[in-house]
DNA sequence: TACATCTTACTACATTTGTAGAAATTGTCA
DNA sequence: TGACAATTTCTACAAATGTAGTAAGATGTA
Protein backbone atom coordinates (compact mmCIF):
# COMPACT_ATOMS: atom_id res chain seq x y z
CA UNK A 1 0.00 0.00 0.00
CA UNK A 2 1.47 3.57 -1.37
CA UNK A 3 0.57 6.67 0.94
CA UNK A 4 1.03 10.06 -0.81
CA UNK A 5 2.29 12.67 0.92
CA UNK A 6 -1.31 14.02 1.94
CA UNK A 7 -2.33 10.85 3.37
CA UNK A 8 0.67 9.53 5.51
CA UNK A 9 -0.28 13.00 7.33
CA UNK A 10 -3.89 11.80 7.92
CA UNK A 11 -2.64 8.58 8.66
CA UNK A 12 -0.06 9.64 11.45
CA UNK A 13 -3.01 11.13 13.56
CA UNK A 14 -5.31 8.42 12.82
CA UNK A 15 -2.76 6.07 14.25
CA UNK A 16 -1.44 8.35 17.27
CA UNK A 17 -5.16 7.37 18.58
CA UNK A 18 -8.41 6.01 17.35
CA UNK A 19 -11.32 5.57 16.07
CA UNK A 20 -11.35 9.68 16.02
CA UNK A 21 -13.59 12.15 14.17
CA UNK A 22 -12.55 14.13 11.13
CA UNK A 23 -13.21 16.77 13.42
CA UNK A 24 -10.44 15.29 15.77
CA UNK A 25 -8.04 14.27 12.88
CA UNK A 26 -7.84 17.65 11.85
CA UNK A 27 -7.11 19.13 15.23
CA UNK A 28 -3.78 16.50 15.42
CA UNK A 29 -2.60 17.81 11.99
CA UNK A 30 0.74 19.74 12.37
CA UNK A 31 0.35 23.55 12.28
CA UNK A 32 1.79 23.61 9.14
CA UNK A 33 -1.10 21.96 7.80
CA UNK A 34 -3.95 24.13 7.25
CA UNK A 35 -6.23 22.13 5.22
CA UNK A 36 -10.09 22.99 4.96
CA UNK A 37 -12.17 20.75 6.74
CA UNK A 38 -13.53 19.01 3.58
CA UNK A 39 -9.83 18.58 2.45
CA UNK A 40 -9.79 15.88 5.32
CA UNK A 41 -12.90 14.56 4.30
CA UNK A 42 -11.84 13.83 1.21
CA UNK A 43 -8.05 12.67 2.01
CA UNK A 44 -10.39 10.39 4.16
CA UNK A 45 -12.95 9.15 1.65
CA UNK A 46 -9.78 8.40 -0.57
CA UNK A 47 -8.60 6.32 2.41
CA UNK A 48 -11.67 4.02 2.86
CA UNK A 49 -11.83 3.49 -0.82
CA UNK A 50 -7.77 2.00 -1.30
CA UNK A 51 -9.12 0.41 2.49
CA UNK A 52 -6.15 2.12 3.82
CA UNK A 53 -8.97 3.21 6.72
CA UNK A 54 -12.21 1.89 7.87
CA UNK A 55 -15.31 4.16 8.59
CA UNK A 56 -18.08 3.66 10.54
CA UNK A 57 -21.26 5.70 11.65
CA UNK A 58 -21.93 6.99 14.94
CA UNK A 59 -25.17 8.92 14.33
CA UNK A 60 -24.70 11.48 11.82
CA UNK A 61 -21.09 11.42 12.01
CA UNK A 62 -18.07 9.01 11.31
CA UNK A 63 -15.29 7.56 13.22
CA UNK A 64 -12.33 6.59 11.51
CA UNK A 65 -10.25 3.47 12.67
CA UNK A 66 -6.52 2.72 10.67
CA UNK A 67 -6.74 -0.89 8.49
CA UNK A 68 -3.28 -0.39 7.26
CA UNK A 69 -0.87 -0.45 10.04
CA UNK A 70 1.43 2.11 11.05
CA UNK A 71 3.99 -0.55 10.73
CA UNK A 72 2.91 -2.13 7.62
CA UNK A 73 3.21 1.55 5.74
CA UNK A 74 6.67 2.11 7.43
CA UNK A 75 7.89 -0.99 5.95
CA UNK A 76 6.54 -0.58 2.42
CA UNK A 77 7.68 3.24 2.31
CA UNK A 78 11.27 2.12 3.41
CA UNK A 79 11.12 -0.96 1.07
CA UNK A 80 10.52 1.19 -1.74
CA UNK A 81 12.43 3.81 -0.99
CA UNK A 82 15.63 1.27 -0.56
CA UNK A 83 14.42 -0.13 -4.50
CA UNK A 84 14.98 3.35 -5.43
CA UNK A 85 17.10 5.13 -4.33
CA UNK A 86 19.65 2.72 -2.48
CA UNK A 87 20.07 -0.21 -5.06
CA UNK A 88 17.60 -1.94 -3.57
CA UNK A 89 19.40 -3.47 -0.29
CA UNK A 90 19.52 -1.90 3.07
CA UNK A 91 23.24 -2.34 3.18
CA UNK A 92 23.74 0.90 0.80
CA UNK A 93 21.39 2.58 3.06
CA UNK A 94 23.21 1.78 6.17
CA UNK A 95 26.53 3.10 4.43
CA UNK A 96 24.57 6.28 3.47
CA UNK A 97 23.57 6.84 6.69
CA UNK A 98 26.71 6.78 8.20
CA UNK A 99 28.66 8.47 5.43
CA UNK A 100 25.71 11.48 5.54
CA UNK A 101 27.69 14.78 5.68
CA UNK A 102 25.06 16.62 6.51
CA UNK A 103 23.06 14.70 9.68
CA UNK A 104 23.36 17.26 12.82
CA UNK A 105 25.60 15.54 16.01
CA UNK A 106 22.15 15.36 17.88
CA UNK A 107 21.03 12.95 14.68
CA UNK A 108 24.50 11.08 14.58
CA UNK A 109 24.33 10.32 18.58
CA UNK A 110 21.06 9.14 18.29
CA UNK A 111 21.94 6.61 15.28
CA UNK A 112 25.14 5.43 17.14
CA UNK A 113 23.21 4.92 20.46
CA UNK A 114 20.27 2.91 19.01
CA UNK A 115 23.03 0.81 17.46
CA UNK A 116 24.49 0.35 21.03
CA UNK A 117 20.88 -0.56 22.29
CA UNK A 118 20.72 -3.14 19.71
CA UNK A 119 24.26 -4.32 19.04
CA UNK A 120 24.97 -4.85 22.82
CA UNK A 121 22.89 -7.97 23.32
CA UNK A 122 24.74 -9.71 21.39
CA UNK A 123 28.30 -9.52 22.98
CA UNK A 124 26.53 -9.50 26.28
CA UNK A 125 24.78 -12.99 26.03
CA UNK B 1 14.78 18.31 -4.95
CA UNK B 2 11.82 16.00 -5.22
CA UNK B 3 12.06 12.90 -7.81
CA UNK B 4 9.55 10.76 -8.68
CA UNK B 5 9.97 7.07 -8.83
CA UNK B 6 10.22 7.49 -13.01
CA UNK B 7 12.94 10.18 -12.45
CA UNK B 8 14.73 7.95 -10.06
CA UNK B 9 15.01 5.33 -12.61
CA UNK B 10 16.57 7.69 -15.02
CA UNK B 11 18.57 9.35 -12.64
CA UNK B 12 19.42 5.98 -11.40
CA UNK B 13 20.97 5.11 -14.91
CA UNK B 14 23.01 8.46 -15.78
CA UNK B 15 24.97 8.53 -12.33
CA UNK B 16 25.74 5.10 -13.12
CA UNK B 17 27.76 6.80 -15.87
CA UNK B 18 27.92 9.74 -17.82
CA UNK B 19 27.75 11.57 -19.99
CA UNK B 20 25.16 9.05 -21.63
CA UNK B 21 22.99 9.70 -24.33
CA UNK B 22 19.32 9.14 -24.13
CA UNK B 23 19.96 5.70 -25.93
CA UNK B 24 22.57 4.53 -23.34
CA UNK B 25 19.94 5.29 -20.66
CA UNK B 26 17.64 3.30 -22.07
CA UNK B 27 20.28 0.78 -22.19
CA UNK B 28 20.86 0.92 -18.71
CA UNK B 29 17.19 0.76 -17.43
CA UNK B 30 16.41 -2.42 -15.39
CA UNK B 31 14.64 -5.09 -17.51
CA UNK B 32 11.40 -4.97 -16.23
CA UNK B 33 11.15 -1.10 -17.35
CA UNK B 34 10.15 -0.78 -20.98
CA UNK B 35 10.15 2.37 -22.09
CA UNK B 36 9.31 3.77 -25.50
CA UNK B 37 12.52 5.74 -26.20
CA UNK B 38 10.04 8.64 -26.52
CA UNK B 39 8.91 7.90 -22.75
CA UNK B 40 12.49 8.36 -21.47
CA UNK B 41 13.62 11.63 -23.96
CA UNK B 42 10.29 12.90 -22.09
CA UNK B 43 11.50 11.99 -18.86
CA UNK B 44 15.25 13.84 -19.45
CA UNK B 45 13.31 17.21 -21.17
CA UNK B 46 11.62 17.30 -17.68
CA UNK B 47 15.01 16.59 -15.72
CA UNK B 48 16.36 19.25 -17.51
CA UNK B 49 13.89 22.09 -16.79
CA UNK B 50 13.69 20.55 -13.20
CA UNK B 51 17.49 21.55 -13.58
CA UNK B 52 18.38 17.98 -12.39
CA UNK B 53 20.47 17.24 -15.40
CA UNK B 54 22.13 19.33 -18.25
CA UNK B 55 21.94 18.61 -21.70
CA UNK B 56 24.69 19.41 -24.38
CA UNK B 57 24.19 18.92 -27.75
CA UNK B 58 27.00 16.73 -29.67
CA UNK B 59 26.03 17.01 -33.26
CA UNK B 60 22.22 15.74 -34.21
CA UNK B 61 22.14 14.08 -30.69
CA UNK B 62 22.20 15.21 -27.48
CA UNK B 63 24.54 14.02 -24.40
CA UNK B 64 23.00 14.16 -20.60
CA UNK B 65 24.71 14.80 -17.26
CA UNK B 66 23.44 14.47 -13.85
CA UNK B 67 23.51 18.28 -11.84
CA UNK B 68 22.25 16.70 -9.20
CA UNK B 69 23.90 14.06 -7.13
CA UNK B 70 23.20 10.73 -6.23
CA UNK B 71 23.91 11.99 -2.44
CA UNK B 72 22.00 14.58 -2.71
CA UNK B 73 19.05 13.04 -4.37
CA UNK B 74 19.68 10.34 -1.41
CA UNK B 75 19.78 12.45 1.47
CA UNK B 76 16.52 14.83 0.87
CA UNK B 77 14.58 10.96 0.01
CA UNK B 78 15.78 10.30 3.23
CA UNK B 79 14.99 12.89 4.80
CA UNK B 80 11.48 13.21 3.61
CA UNK B 81 10.86 9.77 4.53
CA UNK B 82 11.96 10.58 7.64
CA UNK B 83 9.71 13.48 8.16
CA UNK B 84 6.77 11.80 6.62
CA UNK B 85 6.87 7.72 8.25
CA UNK B 86 9.47 8.63 11.42
CA UNK B 87 8.55 11.27 13.11
CA UNK B 88 10.52 13.55 11.48
CA UNK B 89 14.06 11.88 13.47
CA UNK B 90 16.66 9.09 12.58
CA UNK B 91 15.79 7.46 15.78
CA UNK B 92 12.56 5.69 14.73
CA UNK B 93 13.61 4.73 11.58
CA UNK B 94 16.76 2.84 13.45
CA UNK B 95 14.76 1.35 15.68
CA UNK B 96 12.15 0.43 13.06
CA UNK B 97 15.02 -1.17 11.25
CA UNK B 98 16.08 -3.17 13.91
CA UNK B 99 12.70 -4.37 14.91
CA UNK B 100 11.22 -5.33 11.29
CA UNK B 101 10.37 -8.77 11.55
CA UNK B 102 10.17 -9.35 7.54
CA UNK B 103 13.72 -8.52 6.90
CA UNK B 104 15.24 -11.76 5.44
CA UNK B 105 18.05 -12.98 7.56
CA UNK B 106 20.30 -11.75 4.58
CA UNK B 107 19.67 -8.23 4.88
CA UNK B 108 20.01 -8.81 9.01
CA UNK B 109 23.36 -9.90 8.39
CA UNK B 110 23.68 -6.86 5.70
CA UNK B 111 23.07 -4.02 8.38
CA UNK B 112 24.76 -5.79 11.41
CA UNK B 113 27.88 -6.08 9.23
CA UNK B 114 27.87 -2.35 8.28
CA UNK B 115 27.01 -1.45 11.80
CA UNK B 116 30.18 -3.37 13.09
CA UNK B 117 32.08 -1.64 10.40
CA UNK B 118 30.94 1.45 11.74
CA UNK B 119 30.97 0.88 14.91
CA UNK B 120 34.41 -0.82 15.58
CA UNK B 121 36.79 2.42 14.63
CA UNK B 122 35.13 3.66 17.98
CA UNK B 123 36.77 0.92 19.92
CA UNK B 124 39.71 0.24 18.59
CA UNK B 125 40.58 3.51 18.54
C1' DT C 1 -40.78 25.23 14.88
C1' DA C 2 -37.42 27.75 12.61
C1' DC C 3 -32.85 28.98 12.49
C1' DA C 4 -27.76 28.30 13.13
C1' DT C 5 -24.56 24.41 12.88
C1' DC C 6 -22.26 20.36 11.65
C1' DT C 7 -21.49 16.75 8.73
C1' DT C 8 -21.65 14.29 4.69
C1' DA C 9 -21.83 13.54 -0.30
C1' DC C 10 -20.72 15.31 -4.70
C1' DT C 11 -18.44 17.92 -7.82
C1' DA C 12 -14.52 20.65 -9.45
C1' DC C 13 -10.24 21.91 -10.96
C1' DA C 14 -5.19 22.70 -11.31
C1' DT C 15 -0.80 20.21 -11.10
C1' DT C 16 2.14 16.32 -11.38
C1' DT C 17 3.19 11.88 -13.10
C1' DG C 18 3.47 8.05 -16.35
C1' DT C 19 3.45 6.96 -20.91
C1' DA C 20 3.82 7.60 -25.68
C1' DG C 21 2.60 8.92 -30.67
C1' DA C 22 3.36 12.05 -34.78
C1' DA C 23 5.88 15.29 -37.14
C1' DA C 24 9.97 17.58 -38.16
C1' DT C 25 14.92 17.50 -38.48
C1' DT C 26 19.35 15.79 -39.12
C1' DG C 27 22.78 12.48 -40.30
C1' DT C 28 24.29 8.64 -43.34
C1' DC C 29 25.14 5.47 -46.81
C1' DA C 30 24.60 3.62 -51.38
C1' DT D 1 21.26 13.15 -54.02
C1' DG D 2 17.77 10.50 -52.55
C1' DA D 3 15.97 7.15 -49.30
C1' DC D 4 16.45 5.51 -44.59
C1' DA D 5 17.43 5.75 -39.99
C1' DA D 6 18.12 8.08 -35.70
C1' DT D 7 16.95 11.93 -32.93
C1' DT D 8 14.52 15.74 -31.24
C1' DT D 9 10.30 18.49 -30.52
C1' DC D 10 5.58 18.89 -29.77
C1' DT D 11 1.46 17.41 -28.44
C1' DA D 12 -1.67 14.29 -25.96
C1' DC D 13 -3.98 12.09 -22.57
C1' DA D 14 -5.27 9.26 -18.51
C1' DA D 15 -4.49 8.60 -13.64
C1' DA D 16 -3.06 10.33 -9.27
C1' DT D 17 -2.65 14.09 -6.08
C1' DG D 18 -3.63 18.36 -3.56
C1' DT D 19 -7.07 21.30 -2.37
C1' DA D 20 -11.58 22.91 -1.70
C1' DG D 21 -16.47 24.64 -2.73
C1' DT D 22 -21.52 23.76 -2.62
C1' DA D 23 -25.74 21.54 -1.71
C1' DA D 24 -28.40 18.89 1.15
C1' DG D 25 -29.48 16.30 5.22
C1' DA D 26 -29.17 15.81 10.44
C1' DT D 27 -29.01 18.20 14.99
C1' DG D 28 -29.07 21.05 18.65
C1' DT D 29 -31.39 25.16 20.44
C1' DA D 30 -33.94 29.40 21.42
Amino acid sequence: MKLSQAEWQIMNALWDEHPATARQIAARLPEQVNWAYTTIKTMLTRLVEKQAVRERKQGNASLYDPILSRRQARSSALKSLVNQAFDGAFGPLMHFLFEQQDLTAKERTQIIQILQEHNNPKRNR
